[in-house]
DNA sequence: TCAAAAGTGTTATCCTTACACCCATGT
DNA sequence: ACATGGGTGTAAGGATAACACTTTTGA
């Protein structure tokens, strides 16, 4: 079917090794005041990244130093995303490859310190329909649903249209299925291959606007993004890394909020309580905070000894609120 | 801390590119009479493998081609592993960067044609404590286990002894903790750390033999197995990803015994039948089979509706037989 | 008849979910 | 007093795990 290299393995040292150009792109998620939050640059279109190159000692080294030196934050917690091949781009006169790779970091906003030309930005800014905490919100229901219905519809073959609505089903949570948060990739690619969103500079016509009130990117960093989303909401289940975003002491409901914020849906404070303490996932510090209204409030901070235990499954499943 | 890349966003286009080698790594597995296994060339310590070049329209089709050519087997169902950045290589007179992006792919023995120079290999060879089957292996118990804590104990100071003793308890299941099969990655770093295993030209000491006895691969190959056992051993549980190593129709026994061999345990029968019928991931053929020994089983194929319905948490828990 | 594998049924237990309710503080 | 958030108790329902038991074939 492809085209097959050529070559053996014998004499792949012989051959002028086809080089290839290496980026490093980072999505850098904090939460602010009840918002996930991603750092971007230029017109908040564009995900910090750079060229792997010789001075790198590591992929990850290389990727820190680009973000600190783009935005002047210093990277904690970082996890691999995905690698794939660009588009062919043409260098000086010739073919050139390059792929792209791709990673999620994790940090707390107040570590900022050279604003450079860059800035926070909520993901529900690029993402509307993915923030389900009041409820389904009318863009999806008003815009997202009777275009995506329509598109399906519009299909030339019975076949494609079922699967067209198959999937748009799943996705939405549509015909009585539950909405799931975690699917935000498939969502964000339907809603592309409907054509409701589009993106800077990708070859498709500029002066129509997106059907769907969104922000765009540049390049394929929306579709980074959702990648990036999608394996967060997934972690935060099996894995105690919400507390790379929390500051040092924290009140259960701050640390709810943030859960809350990442999955785009409301948890039961009760139920959540209860699943953190008794996996023993954070100490009382002993002090209290003079919130804003109501008791004051405990205060805890992370049990880091969870960590050395971990490897192994501990962590926040979501007790989700009814609907 | 690290030392900063040079440049900035605006200078990207002049500097001359860094650029860096590809090489495309593939970790090929099927399961034949119950033993799990993966397709490898030479001396069965290495990995299909080759650079990402220009003729290859994407990477998937780039690993394709070649395994195709190196072992004569086409790919189906492929998923990407983890991308990683080689211990620099030196290229003629000049430093050389290279990354390797690996792969994990399932497909069915029975498809082999060109018999090249290449073969399948039992993954339990790589690592014999990983088989759980019997019980625990005698070469955990006797070997791995006692170098393990004695490898502990002969740290420096007493933190590390505490670290060193709780990694190996929580991967290993020691005191009263229980196993779990997915830590394979977790465990082959231990072992390795420890100095049990070694691996092929990788600069440590070629007389000395192994101290465990199991098969070496060549460079990070071994690594990128337990990798790929890792993540589909996750998976099963979540995905119904066992049916790309299964034939077009097979009884249920056969697919409990196919899971069990990749989860290197055994599982409870009338439990595990359930499960996968209740979720409608097969249907019966309607056809039985004239087993070796006992009634005959009815057979039963994959339902591919699910596939459709997927992107959606559906797959094989893991009803366990107790030990 | 026995071995070997195919199947079915039933129970105890735990985890999750839902929800009702009381406590402490500021305005 | 009441609004706001902190915090506890409990009961119903579902999923899982454990295991006992019946059925159908070939040797």
């Amino acid at each position: 079917m492809d085209k097959q290299a050529k070559g053996t393995r014998k004499d792949r040292a012989a051959v002028k090794a086809d080089e290839v150009k290496v980026d490093l792109i980072a999505l850098v998620v904090a939460v602010n005041d009840n918002e996930p939050c991603v750092l971007t640059i230029g017109q908040a279109d564009t995900l910090p990244s750079g060229p792997f190159a010789l001075e790198h000692r590591s992929l990850q080294s290389g990727l820190r130093g680009w973000v600190e030196q783009q935005t002047g934050h210093p990277l904690g917690y970082i996890e691999q995303l995905y690698t794939f091949a660009d588009r062919d781009r043409i260098g000086s006169g010739r073919q050139q490859r390059a792929i792209s790779i791709s990673y999620l970091a994790l940090t707390r906003k107040e570590q900022a310190a050279g604003s450079r030309k860059c800035g926070w930005r909520s993901w529900y800014e690029y993402f509307p329909w993915e923030d389900h905490r009041s409820g389904t919100p009318s863009v999806e229901l008003d815009v997202l649903r009777p275009r995506l219905i329509e598109w399906a519809d519009g299909a030339g073959d019975a076949a494609t249209r079922r699967e067209r609505r198959q999937r748009a089903a799943t996705a939405f949570g549509l015909d009585g299925r539950p909405w799931n948060e975690e699917l935000t990739l498939q969502r964000y690619e339907l809603v592309y291959e409907a054509g409701l969103v589009q993106e800077a500079g990708s070859g498709r016509d500029p002066t129509r606007p997106s059907l769907v009130p969104s922000k765009s990117m540049v390049a394929d960093h929306r579709r980074i993004m959702a990648t990036g989303i999608a394996r967060l909401r997934s972690k935060i289940k099996y894995r105690p890394v919400v507390f790379e975003l929390m500051p040092q002491s924290f009140t259960l409901l701050q640390l709810q909020r943030t859960v809350e914020a990442l999955a785009g849906r409301l948890i039961n404070k009760p139920n959540f309580r209860r699943l953190v303490e008794q996996q023993e996932l954070v100490e009382e510090t002993g002090q209290t905070s003079l919130e804003t209204g109501g008791r004051p409030a405990k205060l805890f901070r992370f049990r880091r000894a969870v960590l050395d235990d971990s490897a192994v499954v501990l962590g926040t499943r979501l007790p989700l609120a009814r609907a």
